[in-house]
DNA sequence: CAGTTTGTTCAGTATTTTTTGAACGAATTG
DNA sequence: CAATTCGTTCAAAAAATACTGAACAAACTG
């Protein structure tokens, strides 16, 4: 059953459920952060699944992605079998790993689409519309190399802790 | 009825699609930018949703999107009642407002909250567990303060067209 | 000013995403 | 080695989100 929060547990939490939102992450993985991020000792699924009064199914998936971008570690607890979790709280880490697993993926073939465009442009019979398209295309990729420049600058930005 | 897109068109407005899913935006919304990104001419909204096959309630709703953000804007044609649109090509501005309309407001109250988060830390009982959550949230903060750092830092780096 | 055309809104519908919970295999225990 | 505990998976249910289309108001037109 649903073992109530402290108002600071729910407050982090409610912070890290808005994170979630904009990172277009599901509610569950947001309020999952939260309560590891705030608790003094690691938790396990049954503490998680408790505490925030989700299902076992859902926090087994939520940690899963949490650890897929290294936002969650799995600690060793001595004398107990259970798998028990912590927040990684190194900001960059977790942006490293989001970045890499989480929106990468999503970008993918950047070069390959552009080429591919590039030839489409060429194939334009009219040549004022060419020459529209090619602006364009130009325009896309300058996108494309600033993005690819202010990510590392960006990681460099929040400093190893 | 639904005017087929060329190879052109279906190749950008595949890309601002994916972009819409990593931003979190309707796919409408992406196509809806892809099809006036690429448009040597503004288009009116029932050329919008001939070309895409969307609704016309989907294409003002979804113009009224891209508009508050500033990544279209409407031109005049004389001679036509209608309302044109454009896409706005300089990518400082979109990001600009996307960030001020779309992020800021799911964010807000930072100050507020970690004023309150302080308070429910010092109302902690156990010393042990208060010193554990103040570091929480000191670190919160610090994190808070990077990412007010670094956006205005971002727009910077792009720079002005 | 009656008749169009145009864009917006919003209730209802469709679609996508997230959550649930029961079934299962693996590991642990007595 | 039977019984229990644990974590994962996945089909089905629930919830959230996006889309449609008809109703509407405003602006034009003749």
């Amino acid at each position: 059953m649903h073992t109530s929060l402290s108002e600071l547990e729910q407050e982090v939490v409610d912070i890290f459920v808005r994170m979630a939102g904009v990172l277009n992450l599901p509610r569950s993985v947001g309020e999952l952060y939260g309560i590891l991020f705030i608790s003094p000792k690691p938790l396990c699924i049954n503490d998680c699944m408790e505490k925030l009064g989700i299902s076992k199914g859902s926090t087994s998936q939520g940690l899963k992605i949490l650890r897929s971008f290294g936002a969650v570690k799995t600690v060793y607890v001595p004398g107990d079998r259970r798998d028990y979790f912590e927040a990684e709280s190194a900001l960059r880490k977790i942006v490293n790993g989001f970045i890499n697993e989480q929106v990468r993926p999503h970008l993918e073939n950047g070069k390959e689409r552009m080429g591919r465009l590039n030839e489409l442009v060429q194939a334009t019979a009219e040549p004022e519309q060419r020459e529209f398209f090619a602006d364009r295309i130009k325009r896309l990729k300058g996108w494309q190399k600033r993005a690819n420049l202010l990510l590392p600058f960006a990681l460099n930005f929040i400093k190893p802790e």
